[in-house]
DNA sequence: TTCCAGGGGTAGA
DNA sequence: TCTACCCATGGA
């Protein structure tokens, strides 16, 4: 779906997103608006990211909504076209949501997705760093999440020339070329910093390249496979990544989903009994689960 | 000191 | 497929 560049002018690109995108709920959509280099103003409704361009430039990016289209505001004159296509990224704006909401109408518990134009999910512009947080959000608090995310990008990431204190998210090479022992005692992940290291290694050499998991055409279950065969990528964290890349037939079963579920149903869950619950929506339910999950997570 | 968090890997049954 | 156990970290 092509997304129309109305205006750009010395230090800012407005572009029309479709009709049934709604920023906000983009935004909060789940957690990630509060990992950096993702800096969140929920009060302006503003979300302001510190990005490393291909040509290595580093600059800050701040997102907003302004009569119906995106404003991305740069500091610096940028690259245009590589700012427009990392957006779309990062908003899931040339993902189609017409069908699921079409599946929303027809069922009263569910039409209020398409009501407030729920959908789409805040993503980061790689694959890598999607599967670098992800990790992180295993088996921790988001507490520990944030820090340890924090630690890496003040750690590794290119530093924002306007402001010292602001990185972008360190790319596969800064990460690949620290030796491990460093990179471990910098960012004290446990023991997620192998995988990681791996991880990082494996895409920096060429022998691993996340962003073909892009490719519309690989089938849902082969995808999943290959993502599963990521160290330290398991169940949840394949469906995560699975919902970040537009395909939603599987559920992130996490502590907050047996937890909801259980007080729903007024006894512990297996995780098996929250998969059978969520079954009955089929290639939908990652999506269904992401919005059930935070809609009661917002109202905590 | 012990438990646990937006789990994953492995071994054994 | 299911269960049990271990895995680093750090806050409660």
């Amino acid at each position: 779906m092509p997304i129309a560049c109305v205006t750009i002018s010395n230090m800012q690109i407005l572009m029309s997103p479709p009709k049934d995108f709604s920023f906000y709920e983009t935004l909060h959509s789940h957690g990630w608006r509060h990992l950096q280099p993702f800096i969140p103003d929920d009060e302006k409704n503003c979300l302001t990211r510190i990005e490393r361009l291909s040509t290595g430039n580093v600059m800050k990016m701040e997102i907003t909504e302004e009569d119906g289209r995106l404003s991305v505001q740069t500091e610096d004159q940028a690259d245009a076209p590589e700012v427009e296509a990392i957006t779309r990224r990062m908003f899931q704006l040339d993902h189609s949501i017409a069908t699921f909401h079409a599946y929303c109408e027809r069922d009263p518990h569910l039409a209020h997705i398409p009501r407030l134009k729920q959908g789409r999910l805040l993503c980061s512009p790689t694959v890598f760093e999607d599967c670098l947080k992800v990790i992180l959000t295993t088996n921790t608090t988001w507490s520990q999440t944030t820090a340890m995310t924090e630690r890496i990008i003040n750690s590794f990431g290119s530093v924002l020339p306007s402001d010292t204190s602001l990185h972008a998210f360190p790319t596969p090479q800064q990460i690949a070329e620290t030796p491990f022992d460093d990179f471990a005692a910098a960012s004290r992940l446990g023991y997620r910093a192998s995988a990681i290291h791996t991880l990082a290694i494996d895409v920096a050499n060429g022998t691993l390249d996340l962003e073909d998991f892009r490719d519309p055409d690989i089938p849902t279950d082969i995808l999943c496979k290959r993502i599963l065969t990521l160290k330290g990528i398991g169940p949840y964290a394949a469906a995560c990544l699975m919902l970040y890349l537009g395909r939603s037939g599987k559920v992130n079963v996490d502590s907050v989903a047996r937890t909801l579920l259980a007080g729903e149903l007024g006894h512990p869950v297996s995780d098996r009994e929250v998969h059978d619950f969520f079954a009955k929506y089929g290639e939908w339910q990652g999506l269904v689960y992401n919005f059930y999950r935070w809609k009661h997570n917002e109202a905590a």
